[in-house]
DNA sequence: ACCTTATAGAAAATCATTTTCTGTAATGGA
DNA sequence: TCCATTACAGAAAATGATTTTCTATAAGGT
């Protein structure tokens, strides 16, 4: 992704731009994976340029309350996707924490439910399991 | 549920049977609901008898990995909610934390997604929203 | 260029969770 | 039933992730 579009989308959700915003959003999207704030904060760290744990943490919180963050749990611990914003699911690989966006959706179960037992706001599907690397990486 | 199915859910995974196991379970699974472990231990305590907070976080842990309890992150708290052991997905109300569990699963998408991206290990399906009581209790 | 205000970052505080340790009680076998 | 073994409960302390506070800075609008 273009710094032009990180740029814009900042703008578009009137957040200022700024050169430490501009390094995680950069890193975020373009790794195709789950972070940790911790993680993350290393990541951005490595490639690009100092920026406070805080200020990850800061900005994975913003990017959440509008929808552009998902954190999930796994093994105890929250990890964050970006999210692009079409309704999407994951595939997420538990050894490498690649994740795939998948924009088909099988949940027209919804409409059901919502009939059943309450009306549903949003719903949630996502796969865990290995990813193709990761399988022919190590095959015993 | 009855104090003999909870003692034999405990046999059946070689747990002690312990008053305090008892109890939370008891109250764990009757509440039909979702708690943070520490409000699991406020409804025990309420209920039934006086049970350490650490014991709380201990079996909500052990049920865990056993599969018998499922963490869910809902606005940046942790809860937990009872698994009976067949596959199943959840309608958890955004409002009360009450939990329904569906058992129909329209998540044949995992044989596609196996195919495409890798190999799927399991997958998560949850309806979020308003359950019919909390609904109808308040229709501004 | 100036003003206003959001943001970054360091340090401190908070708070949920885990660990440690010790006394107790559940289990299985004699 | 009694004993030995070992899991468990609970209190207290430790840990460590996350949040808050505070101040300096820089972004965006006039
Ligand atoms: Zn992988
Ligand atoms: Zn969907
Ligand atoms: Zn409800
Ligand atoms: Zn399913």
């Amino acid at each position: 992704m273009e710094l032009k579009d990180i740029q814009q989308l900042l703008h578009e959700h009137k957040f200022r731009v700024t050169k430490e915003r501009e390094a995680v959003l950069l890193a975020f999207i373009d790794a195709g994976r789950m972070f940790t704030p911790a993680q993350l904060h290393d990541y951005v760290k490595e490639r690009y340029e100092q920026v406070g744990l805080t200020t990850v943490y800061r900005l994975l919180e913003t990017l959440t309350k509008v929808g552009l963050a998902t954190p999930f749990l796994i093994d105890g611990e929250i990890y964050y996707t970006f999210c692009p914003n079409q309704h999407h699911h994951h595939f997420v690989c538990l050894q490498c924490h690649q994740v795939k966006e998948l924009f088909q959706c099988s949940a027209q179960q919804a409409v059901d439910v919502d009939h059943q037992v309450g009306t549903v706001e949003y719903h949630k599907l996502d796969f865990f399991g290995r990813c193709r690397s990761c399988e022919e990486e190590k095959h015993c």
